[in-house]
RNA sequence: GCCGAAAUAGCUCAACUGGUAGAGCAACUGACUUGUAAUCAGUAGGUUGCGGGUUCAAGUCCUGCUUUCGGCACCA
């Protein structure tokens, strides 16, 4: 998908394709005010105060309509610059545009506005040169949107659309629309019985089903055993804790509204714990330790729950009740930058496993102007970033800044990847935190015998289980690599009377292996059998008949093939192994 | 949480402006015995998300709640 904001021609055009939108509401509202209208990566927006009037699917048909009529007047779209007082004069009766124009530089400024025909907007270009040029565009969807982007401000209505060069190009980003649809994790999760919910359970609260369970339990091994190769100690720890403990870490105050309400039991206040770090604290300080034993590695797959705004909530990706990768590294200053540098190796051999390639760094940096929302300590944080900044530039990764994005304790590194559906969110995660060891009064010994603080590192590589798996669903649309598949093989005897005892004998060779494996024993025709195991995305499908019993061999074909190949019965097993234990490699 | 929309059989969907719910797939039963993406016939399946209300009559209209969807805001 390219990038519409970053392309200049798409850019021009979907600016001015948003100007469209607005002189085509103006003439249907003659009340609508407007604010912004700016190019997205994905088209454009324009925000607009319609008074009491709410849209509907049907206003948006008219609105298009009325573009179209626009477009096709062919009127010349061209800038005019003013003074800022004249611009005030000008847009006196839009106090949204007065909001705009009031907020810029001094006196001299001038300001640009682009009109075509009867509508003039405030605008600094560029733009196409006439109407007619937006031949190919869509209104795709309208929704609430807060004022400034602030919640305490009243809400506009907001209309998405796109527009492109060429009507080719228009179908084929709506048909990747459709695309996205169709691998959305919801869709295949109900499909695949990966997961479902409930609202007796409640929103956010997704059940796991078997097939879930299965891929779940996959990726648990899969990174328990990395993390034990590289020196982590895995813990269980109560999913509740008191309220006192999140007031010692100071989440409480930061974040108590989003946990559920405390329950009083006796005379002691508990919570659903929102995350594992202040558990972890508590087994770091179990017992003395020495700079020798550093870094400790505590690593837990944690259920945690968070309060999610009603209207966040969504499929895995998004939940109240999740289990996150956790892990809490204990070490001392001079080992930070190794261990940060450990921990972005695996992240990328992570990545790198599960054949995930679009994703970005985020250097998530605190805003110093916000006090409220973070540690009050400028050495520390100045120290902190700059730690980090210096371990990524050394790693040679590529990554992006984004201020306000740290956690209250310190900056973290964050992966981004986009899902089918809504904006991006974070993967994996890595946090240089200086705050929650002096909370809880850790130490260790030093070489001179005298104690020392350390340093924590919290990390977290699937994130969680759940929004993991929600994007692996949708990377691989819902057909799994061979290790991670519910059904690994299935087995379809041609006939059942002739073939059934031999199809047995490998279904149950298959399965002393380990093979997640299923018998297809159904009076079926073969062709339904095989649609059927398809559309399942089920790996590998085995089929048997005279030919393949009388030489002890098995035709197998592989999802999404039509290819079908023929081995030797004790070598398929063999190759089938090998692809299950080196999860990249295919037979 | 906010703005909007939706909820009908296990799944996907239908039922014009109010007149006591219908199809395909799946399930079950039987026949067919099949060589690479859907064999045929039959059976069963529903307090139309939950609760109130309007009406002679509600899947359909009004209303409260729940859940879901599209955005916004939030995201330790």
């Amino acid at each position: 998908m390219i990038n519409i904001k970053e392309n200049e021609n798409l850019n021009k055009l979907n600016h001015s394709c948003a100007h469209l939108l607005a002189q085509a509401v103006k003439h249907l509202y003659p009340e609508a005010k407007f604010w912004v209208g700016p190019v997205i990566e994905e088209g454009f927006y324009y925000d607009i105060d319609l008074g009491d009037k709410t849209l509907t699917e049907e206003d948006l048909i008219k609105i298009e309509k009325e573009m179209k009529k626009c477009a096709k007047a062919d009127k010349r779209i061209y800038r005019e610059e003013i003074s800022k007082k004249e611009a005030l004069e000008k847009f006196k009766d839009d106090p949204y545009k007065i909001d705009l124009i009031s907020r810029m530089d001094e006196e001299n400024t001038v300001i640009s506005c682009y009109t075509q025909g009867d509508f003039t907007d405030l605008c600094r270009g560029p733009h196409v040169d006439t109407t007619k040029r937006m031949k190919y565009f869509k209104l795709l969807k309208f929704s609430g949107a807060y004022w400034k982007g602030d919640s305490s401000n009243k809400m506009l209505q907001r209309i998405y659309g796109v527009c492109f060069e060429n009507e080719e190009d228009l179908n084929n980003y709506l048909a990747e629309l459709e695309d996205r649809k169709a691998r959305d994790h919801r869709k295949i999760g109900k499909e695949q019985e990966i997961f479902m919910s409930h609202e007796l359970v409640g929103a956010g609260m997704p059940l796991w089903l078997p097939n879930g369970a299965i891929i779940r339990k996959q990726l648990e091994n899969y990174i328990y055993e990395k993390e034990q190769k590289m020196g982590y100690d895995h813990v269980y720890t109560p999913c509740v804790g008191t309220v006192d403990l999140y007031k010692t870490s100071g989440h409480w105050d930061h974040y108590k509204e989003n946990m559920f309400p405390s329950m009083k039991v006796d005379e002691e206040e508990f919570v659903l714990r929102p995350m594992n770090c202040p558990h972890h604290m508590l087994v770091f300080k179990n017992k003395l330790h020495s700079y020798r034993d550093l870094p400790v590695r505590i690593g837990e797959f944690a259920t945690d729950f968070r309060y999610e705004a009603s209207g966040a909530v969504k499929g895995l990706e998004r939940v109240r009740c999740m289990c996150q990768n956790d892990a809490h590294l204990f070490v001392t200053p001079e080992q930070i930058g190794e261990e940060f540098k450990k921990v972005v190796s695996l992240i990328l051999d992570v990545y790198k496993d599960f054949g995930i390639k679009e994703y970005k760094f985020r250097l998530s940096l605190r805003d110093p102007e916000d006090k409220e929302k973070y540690f009050d300590d400028d050495k520390m944080w100045n120290e902190a970033e700059s730690k980090l900044r210096e371990v990524l530039n050394e790693l040679n990764v590529e990554y992006f800044e984004a201020v306000g994005e740290a956690a209250f304790y310190g900056p973290k590194l964050d992966v981004e990847v986009k899902p089918a559906v809504g904006p991006e969110v974070t993967l994996s995660t890595c946090q240089l935190d200086f705050l929650l060891p002096r909370r809880f009064d850790l130490s260790y010994i030093d070489r001179n015998g005298e104690k020392q603080i350390p340093v924590v590192l919290h990390r977290a590589i699937f994130g969680t289980f759940d929004r993991f798996t929600a994007f692996l669903i949708e990377e691989t649309k819902g057909a799994f690599p061979t290790w991670l598949a519910p059904v690994q093989v299935n087995v379809i005897p041609v006939n059942n009377n002739y073939h059934l005892q031999y199809a047995s004998e490998i279904f149950n060779l298959l399965k002393e292996k380990g093979v997640r494996v299923e018998l297809d024993d159904r009076d079926e025709k073969l062709s339904y059998k095989i649609r059927e195991a398809q559309t399942k995305k089920i790996p590998i499908t085995l089929i048997l008949g005279d030919k393949e019993k009388d030489e002890n061999m098995v035709s197998y074909r592989r999802h999404g093939s039509d290819k079908t190949y023929c081995v030797e019965k004790n070598m398929f097993v063999e190759l089938l192994l090998n692809e299950i234990k080196d999860k990249r490699r295919k037979i």
